[in-house]
DNA sequence: CCAAATGTGACTCTTAACATCACATATTGG
DNA sequence: CCAATATGTGATGTTAAGAGTCACATTTGG
């Protein structure tokens, strides 16, 4: 039941890099480099965060990405929404036995479980900024 | 990116069905039948869970599962550990980046706040407990 | 207009879960 | 004991989804 998307790492990855790096604009080939990553996979990454708002990407010549507000103001939530990563849990697509109760009536419930699960795995995540990230790479640095 | 998988939700479908049923015990076909899943699966399934000590199977002719303990002291968190269902969250293995300090050090920090994310989602799994979640598939019966 | 960058659709490759089979193992009833 | 019937499990095929890649459109600075 999870999900073993490497999206949200990697664009985590590409807005840590962002906040990092002096001056902040960034093109999606040095990014590639970073991530050692094909740059289409990084670009379609760097897409997603665009759309999300969490950066701001120029195109044409010389076009790079910078974040779109202070690393303080992003938390691990926003990149993990705008990474399309898929939800942690899957619920079965069998049929229902309608002779049996409990066949009847999972789903419903193990929605409930499984939405609750997510939503105490989401709150853990809103509760780390980009900031935080960023200072904790930077403390291994030495 | 990711794969998801039903061992937690058809796991959580036995546990539930097997302290449903009156008087607990049932045979791997019976269980097979209200799942709807192949029978093998099933008895994979409940291999496991029987090994993690949540029931107790006997084999033979005649043989069939039970709970090895109360409903009420059985958590989710128990059946999800014992499903085998991967962790929720992976990160790529891409080669380092030596020049790079956030691909030198991204790996480390995410680990941490996977496994953090990890706990907090674990930790609501295991404030529901197996009763609990049989009250709710009663509720929804009528 | 050309060069250089991002944006994206289409396609292939790979991987891991699921499904299934075959058969080993265990136990009970007669 | 032995046949019937369960569970346990290794092996293998099938399939769905992410990752990787290519081709090309789009944008924009000079």
């Amino acid at each position: 039941m999870s999900v073993k998307s490497v999206q949200f790492a990697v664009a985590t990855h590409i807005m840590a890099a962002l906040g990092i790096y002096p001056g902040g604009e960034v093109g999606s080939a040095t990014l590639a480099d970073s991530v050692k990553a094909n740059p289409t996979f990084v670009r379609k990454s760097l897409s997603k965060l665009s759309k999300a708002g969490l950066v701001v990407t120029t195109r044409g010549k010389s076009g790079a990405s910078v974040l779109a507000r202070p690393p303080k103001r992003i938390t691990l939530l926003d990149i993990y929404r705008a990474s399309g990563a898929p939800p942690a849990f899957a619920i079965h697509s069998y049929p229902v036995e309608k002779k049996c109760s409990v066949s009847c009536n999972l789903k419903e419930c193990m929605s409930e479980v499984l939405s609750q699960a997510q939503g105490s795995l989401e709150k853990s995540l809103a509760e780390i900024t980009l900031a935080d990230f960023i200072r904790q790479i930077r403390t291994k640095e030495r």
